[in-house]
DNA sequence: GTCTTTGCAAAAACTTTGCATGCGG
DNA sequence: CCGCATGCAAAGTTTTTGCAAAGAC
């Protein structure tokens, strides 16, 4: 899905946010960045230390969160909030622009793109006197068909 | 803000989803839908246990939990997982549909209301086969005026 | 060489669970 | 009175922190 000639272009990125906040360009944090693109998916700060550790690479927690935090702080990852869950980051150019819809019934998370928000969130910003960043959208919903869905106590 | 009187239409709408699950209607759950009210902001879970002891309530903090728990099942609180933070519940009825805007640097969180979500929420519930819950819009943004940002490191 | 970053483990922060007691239906 | 809900404390999760050693500049 991200073609690997990307993360060369992340990689830059990185580097020169690291350079103006002038924070050390160390082999960890750009091994983190490689693994992340790897993966290609949502994941959490947990998963990546397993990931990264059953693949080989010697690294701790504290390394993994406080360079997710700082890929999140210059916007190569995203970092999401869904409920009852532990934070869960992407790759900001895995599917760019896209939002969330979490069925609160079973608690599956579907992508999906929506091209208006872009211009409520540019609005609403403008409107307050702020530069946007990013947004998260999260819609909570629940399946037409309840088959489909497991946890309803209703039925 | 809220109307006292739109307590009691809480309460009955509290009771008639606790009826329809087959839950108690114990004085506790009742207890902390009136606290809530009193707060009339956002909280978590934590602060309303404060705010309950330190007002003389006795109560514990599993059932704080298990409360805002069935509250939020019913749509009468709003949760919200910001960056970093504990979780963050509101009364849906304090300030309806209305979303968030995060500042990044400084970590202000201002509310606003944009129609337009709504719609946007709809549709793509349509289009994907399920039925809109509610939603959380969160925008990140910056100040246009650092000054008034505090952690901002590149200054 | 200096000073940030890392790894490790311990601690903190937040939430859930087990069990005995209490109260709603 | 039966059984779910509560209070308490203990355990579980997730994330942060302190300190010595390693590595970036």
């Amino acid at each position: 899905m991200t073609p690997s000639q990307d993360i060369d272009a992340l990689k830059a990125s990185f580097a020169d946010f690291l350079k103006r906040k002038k924070y050390r360009s160390t082999q960890e944090r750009f091994l983190v960045l490689d693994r992340i693109a790897e993966l290609d998916r949502h994941f959490s700060a947990d998963e990546l230390y397993i990931h990264m550790n059953s693949r080989g690479d010697r690294i701790s927690r504290a390394t993994i969160y406080s360079t997710l935090d700082l890929l999140t702080q210059c916007s190569i990852l995203m970092k999401h909030r869904f409920h009852g869950e532990s934070a869960t980051f992407e790759l900001s150019s895995r599917m760019p622009n896209h939002d969330h819809l979490i069925c609160v019934e079973c608690g599956r998370i579907l992508e999906f793109r929506e091209e208006g928000i872009d211009s409520i969130r540019d609005a609403v910003c403008s409107q307050l006197g702020f530069r946007p960043v990013t947004h998260s959208l999260q819609i909570f919903a629940t399946c037409h068909d309840p088959l489909t869905c497991e946890y309803n106590k209703q039925d």
